[in-house]
DNA sequence: GAGTAACCGAGACGGTACGTCCTGTCTTGGG
DNA sequence: CCCAAGACAGGACGTACCGTCTCGGTTACTC
């Protein structure tokens, strides 16, 4: 299984050093000057690193970002988590939870709950920081399958996951109907979102995310 | 007194011979060897046109494309609406309108129509011959707002304008709560199919479709 | 023998404007940016002609600098000698008669007369304005022999007959040994002068050109 | 601390296979279709080179083809002074020294080692290999003076030095008078054979030399 | 005095080469 | 064997001109 054809690199010696000013050199590129302007010759030169060590560990522009992107998430994840946790040790207090990629609250109302987490989502789309490169690994994965997907397994499925489990507990509490298919369910609130912030077919706003979630719980069709 | 910067070309001089080569070109370059691969050298090259001929008229690759594709829907709907036509008159029926760049049928039953399109959608996004150029343009529009906006502008939001008009139908026919916002609706079942689309989120098939239809008309919650 | 191939243009209905123009246009841009930065399409749009009617009437840059400068001379030449003339009207005297494209002066001493003239070459060969186009045209001639040889009949070779003239007229005047070919012998005194200036091989000064002319004359061996 | 702009390559890693080819390329293309049509990106096709690896090295078509012709002149002159060596060891004789770049001959007798060294001189002009780059330099040269400066100073000034030589060895002698200053007697008889060649002012053969020769030793004057 | 055949200005066209930028590979020297 | 550095072959970029062509317009000669 070992042993391809131009011989992988040895990995327990490679520099976490480069690689972490690659990811930040991506990053900060990606952002300042736009994907395509991006080149991996100007990631080297930024990080400092000779072209060789990111042709050597990756297979192109987009996996070194995407990488770099999903180290960033989970960076900001843990950053997140932290402050949440030392905030709630100072307040002692549950309340909501509050940070979706923590899971999506329960407070046994449905609508608000996903409500919640919509307009926290309307939020992050609107940060720049996280908008430039999001944008370029999605619009590399539309037209990059097996990047996409990818794209989709390490990011975004496990975001909709936790709508999943949120709706599975709402169907056990009897406020979705059982037969309902609940990673179908979820396409009806988030995908309209993730089209006007792909395609730019419609403002983004809070009051839209509310409409959403009340149109595909109640349906169109008059009860 | 008119007299801009670069000095824009005279329109009344341009070659339609020209035009119609690029056109072609750069669809079958996008076909053949995809989007990324597919360059304006080559797309000249191809079109037996000198590059500053391109340069001239687009700004860019995809600019090129997009117009191409632009024409090629307009005649496929005039060929197709030419067909129907043809058909029409030998069977000398009205029945079932069928082309969705025609309208969406109106038989009375809004989940049976919506279902008959989508399909249809469905079978287009899996024809090659569309899917090349227009995840090009898509991704492309991702990133880059203003031609995004030009391609939803042009070619998608005419698509959605015809649900838009098939729900206020069912609106005045009671079949559709008259305080839903038509453009707002068609996108619980209309996004989640794109996005599945954009993004490898999941299979794309009649069956899937159709639950979106349910889902979206009856709503998520019990009645 | 009338009547070639792509039926050549009628030169009685020839704008005379144009070709003014082109002439200053030519002459102009040689003179500012030089002679390869000079195109015709340039010269065209300098003088506020069509490209046409400088491939209708010339073969290529080059003869169109080559006519320019042939009428820039003769302009010059007409100049030079009613400014003479009025001259001598005001002044009522012959003496040195000056100008070389009026003849080489004659008066008896054959090294003062040589070293009068290379002196005035000198001076001439330091204009600027002359300079340009000059060097641009004897550049072309050295690599197109074709237009070498035109450029040497029109403007050079009358210049070296001036030298024939004056050398045989110092023959029969017994200050230049009656077999000498005059036509060779100019060359001892000109040559030396035109490759300083061709080829940056020296400095071009009064006192060079007047050692010139004595080492021609009275030959390098001991006497 | 050495920074300057655009960074000059480092040259210990210059790769000796790209220059020769690129030498040879650019030659072969000058003899073969002309300087004007030879271009850097035909060179780089016919050398199997990248045309980056010629804009790093050099700044132009021009200084590409003046190391090219000066690579070729040492080569040419290393393969003569083998040959020459060569052949005395076999005949085990010195006489006549022959080959210019090895030094003007020097039997005592000025008019006759002169003539000699031109008449090869003469031959040389006569060689197509040798007119073709020659004339691109010597072209170039009159309207870049940057370049027929270095073109001068490499390869015609030590040409030139040589007759220099000989000549103070007369003055030596006693055939030259002690006064003359060679390098401006050498133009005597030097310069008329280079304008005839770059401007094509008159022919060129053995008894034009000659008789050059003659006229510069002896003077025009009666003696 | 209408017809018409050229020149003219303008500039689009198919091409070619420019000089720059980047790709992905290879080589060198240092750790 | 990794790494920084960067030269290399290759190829696309967007620009500038080439020489040809087509378009109206304007003369100037013909019938």
């Amino acid at each position: 299984m070992a042993s391809n054809n131009p011989a992988p690199p040895d990995s327990t010696r490679r520099s976490e050093r480069s690689r972490r000013a690659i990811y930040d050199a991506a990053i900060a590129l990606v952002v300042e000057i736009g994907y395509p302007k991006t080149t991996i010759e100007g990631i080297a030169a930024r990080a400092g690193v000779g072209k060789q060590t990111i042709y050597r560990w990756w297979g192109s522009k987009a996996e070194v970002l995407l990488e770099a992107f999903l180290d960033l998430s989970e960076q900001a994840a843990r950053t997140a988590a932290q402050e949440r946790e030392e905030r709630e040790d100072r307040e002692g207090q549950e309340g909501r939870a509050g940070h979706e990629s923590q899971g999506i609250p329960d407070t046994g109302d449905l609508a608000a709950d996903l409500k919640f987490v919509l307009r926290a989502t309307v939020d992050e789309l609107h940060d720049p920081a996280f908008e430039a490169p999001s944008r370029a690994l999605a619009a590399e994965g539309v037209v990059n399958e097996e990047l996409g997907r990818r794209f989709v397994a390490k990011l975004l499925e496990p975001q909709l996951q936790l709508y999943v489990d949120r709706l599975r507990s709402a169907q056990e509490a009897g406020q979705v109907r059982p037969d309902i298919d609940p990673r179908i369910a979820l396409e009806l609130f988030v995908s309209p979102l993730a089209q006007r912030w792909l395609q730019y077919t419609g403002p983004i706003t809070y009051t839209y995310t509310d409409t959403l979630v009340d149109y595909a719980l109640n349906g169109l069709a008059p009860r």
